[in-house]
DNA sequence: GTCTATATTGAGATAGAC
DNA sequence: GTCTATCTCAATATAGAC
């Protein structure tokens, strides 16, 4: 769903603001966030480095926008209530693969965020809490959410997040086979020992 | 070129080395490869920045270096023989946990190396593809490796990231819990198809 | 082997013209 | 809104003294 165009100046800054975020997307993606310089990105869209600035003031607040751009956009995509948790999260999953570059970015953000001094750290670290918990009840399925079911949220990120790795490191891995027998794994409780 | 002359200057420059090597783990891990300057690992090591780089000639010589010190210990702690594999991959884990420092300049390093340009990325390709083709060893325990194997080794490996990218990201996550519940879902084979 | 001093490069950011 | 020009800072790396 596009929003409606504005009128005059305004239509035309949004216009050029969303595509610097798209071409920041691919060059943060590509070569990392302390990786990549504003020149670089700017040249990408077609801007000097201070016309760049124009739009966003600093590097930082580029990569924090970059970051609620791509929060928004997750939230209209789940749909998990006409399906069955597993096939979600693996439609999901597919749509991510289509889209490298933001992955690539969010990968390596992630690395870099682990830092505590980390303009992003504060966004990552809410954003891990917030899904184990979404993922914890769209995966507890209408029953009250367990401690088990917490784990396996839990263990559902960490292999999400897990093959991603494995896949921008070497292109020729492919993540759908390990994806589904993990979602098979994740349907079925554990046999007490 | 340079041969030593005596066996007390070489176990001096030797150590020298060492102590280097250390200090570089700590400093990477705290911060990160690209965001870590050469000065910051010469001053935590009582050096100048050029006295550093007359050990290690630019900093991509000293992470390569530091990434073949890493790969030389992991070999020498794995002692899965005398353990089933789960317990044994356990062990590894709280072994990891320990040093922090270490565990962070990896997944640092990892989201970056992710760039086939990376000076580490071709190391890391081939060390994935290594572990993945080990774990699948020690899984099959003693039986023939089938694709199944693999498929658990290349989850293992995933959950593995995954949930030190948690713990990296959160003090206060715990991995000893997933990671026992991880063995405990792997251990078992799916039910149907 | 380690230092000081410095060359060189490239980063983020600012000023002000158009 | 975008540019050129420039400031300031910090990085890697080199030269050469001790």
């Amino acid at each position: 769903m596009t929003e409606p165009k504005k009128r005059g100046a305004y239509a035309k800054g949004t216009a050029k603001r969303e595509q610097i975020l798209q071409q920041a997307i691919e060059v943060f993606g590509r070569f990392g966030f302390h990786a990549t310089s504003m020149r670089e990105i700017a040249k990408a869209c077609g801007l000097s480095q201070a016309g760049l600035l124009h739009h966003f003031p600093t590097k930082e607040a580029l990569l924090l926008a970059l970051v609620e751009e791509r929060e928004h956009n997750q939230e209209v995509s789940i749909h998990h209530e006409t399906l069955p948790w597993a096939e979600a999260f693996y439609e999901r999953m597919l749509q991510n693969m289509e889209n490298e570059a933001l992955t690539r970015l969010w990968a390596n953000l992630v690395g870099e965020a682990t830092d505590r001094k980390h303009p992003a750290h504060e966004y990552f670290l809410e954003r891990y809490a917030k899904i184990r918990e979404e993922f914890a009840v769209i995966m507890a399925s209408n029953s009250p959410v367990t401690d088990e079911d917490r784990l396996r949220a839990t263990l559902l990120i960490a292999i999400w997040d897990g093959l991603q790795t494995q896949w921008l490191l070497d292109d020729t891995f492919d993540m759908r086979e390990p994806f589904q027998y993990a979602m098979k794994l994740l349907s079925q409780k554990p046999i007490d020992r």
